[in-house]
DNA sequence: CTTTTTTGTGACATTATTGTTACAAACGCT
DNA sequence: AGCGTTTGTAACAATAATGTCACAAAAAAG
């Protein structure tokens, strides 16, 4: 429930502020919206992690909010709990159809939309994965969320595994410190440039084994950042 | 959809007959029970892959029949839909609760019938159990609904032994608390992450013998969730 | 051969995450 | 109703991970 933000979407501001207090006792981060104009405006600024769209709304149609929602990409992957009226079946399943996670019939007890909304942001998360990497003896399992070297397996922290996993999947390039914070941190975060220096020397320890120091994968290149090259140094 | 039963469980005949049709035309393999006596012979009988069950029932009621499915080895992994009245909500709380997987209002359409059912046989998809799992002297049987270390039996609750099932049916793959929670709780379910953590914690102590402990099979994925592997814990 | 800049490294305080226990509520059973 | 189990949570303890710093080493520049 860590501060996922969520978007209310309806035109009667009672409602709105009604499930707004609700979410936010329930710990979470809520933003408002009035019409579909607004809506597609927060969403696009805020990046909400879950849509709660009223289905009746004045000039755009929850219908139509959906679909332009659906067709970008920047909205495509946020889910959305459709609120309908009882006996409005009609959109429901149309909604289903365009792609909303969920509905929830008005009214509704605070209970049954905490628990909705819990599902429906735990299906959504981390869709990830990917094939494994194999370089040289060593190899990336983003599947069992391992890393093994001559299929012995190594350990490190979860940076340094995200920080190989981004230069497995990146090789033969040379990043800035910036670019890596921004790729394997986020680019939202503010840390020195340095940490990533100090992340880079845990990865190469890490990578040490007594048949082979992988560490040497990973090239410092002067004045500007770091590479992970196949072709080892000498 | 190829070949999947489902057991229709309504009083009213019409509507049975109405349901069933429908989903035959979908290509579905329909059967039909009045009651609640009815339903539990025929699926001991002909073990459905789907229930749908009126809450409506004029002896058992459907909450007594779902309570009894979910409590009884040979039906305690057959999703269940519930067929409710529109305005009874009460009792699809109580309805999800015990454990059914999802509820649709009456009246509803084919089209949202469905829709729900695809969704809830997609998510039970799992390769049906019936053959034993053994790990390293570690044994799962889910005929029997027994774990056994070195062939003798272990002692642990429903909940720690659908855990295992679940890690021992999916090794080598880290698994977040999101997605251990709809695998094992189901996916309708409101519960905080963390509860996931201590029923680790039950598994684990439940899978100490005095000749080895098999609770370090499951290893802790910092950051991400847990994973269930065979080889390589040092 | 100095001086300056850049990177490597170990230590440390702080946070985050996970392990563990205790407890109360809910449930099934008798 | 009474009893033992199972379950979910809160609270606290134990660990692991993180970001920074200070200083050492290494390159580059002059």
């Amino acid at each position: 429930m860590a501060n996922r933000k969520i978007l209310i979407v309806d035109d009667e501001s009672a409602i709105r502020e009604m499930v707004r207090i609700g979410l936010e006792m329930a710990g979470f981060n809520c933003m408002e919206a009035a019409d579909a104009q607004d809506a597609y405006g927060k969403i696009l600024d805020a990046r909400p992690d879950l849509i709660l769209l009223d289905w009746m709304m004045p000039n755009t149609s929850g219908l139509e909010l959906l679909r332009r929602l659906r067709r970008d990409d920047v909205s495509r992957d946020i889910p959305v709990i459709m609120l309908t009226a009882k006996d409005d079946e009609d959109n429901r399943i149309q909604g289903l159809d365009v792609g909303a996670d969920d509905y929830i019939t008005k009214p509704f007890s605070s209970r049954e939309l905490l628990a909705r909304i819990k599902a429906v942001l735990r299906r959504s998360a981390d869709p990830e994965d990917g094939d494994a990497v194999e370089v040289s003896g060593l190899m990336l399992d983003p599947v069992s969320h391992r890393v093994f070297a001559e299929s012995r397996p190594l350990e490190m922290g979860p940076t340094e595994y995200k920080l190989l996993k981004f230069f497995m999947t990146h090789q033969e390039r040379a990043y800035s410190r910036g670019q890596l914070l921004d790729q394997v941190w986020g680019s939202n975060v503010y840390v020195e440039e340095r940490t990533v220096d100090v992340h880079i020397r845990r990865l190469r320890k890490a990578l040490e084994t007594d048949i082979r120091d992988y560490g040497t994968l990973i090239q410092t290149v002067r004045g500007t950042g770091y590479r992970f090259s196949a072709a080892g140094l000498e």
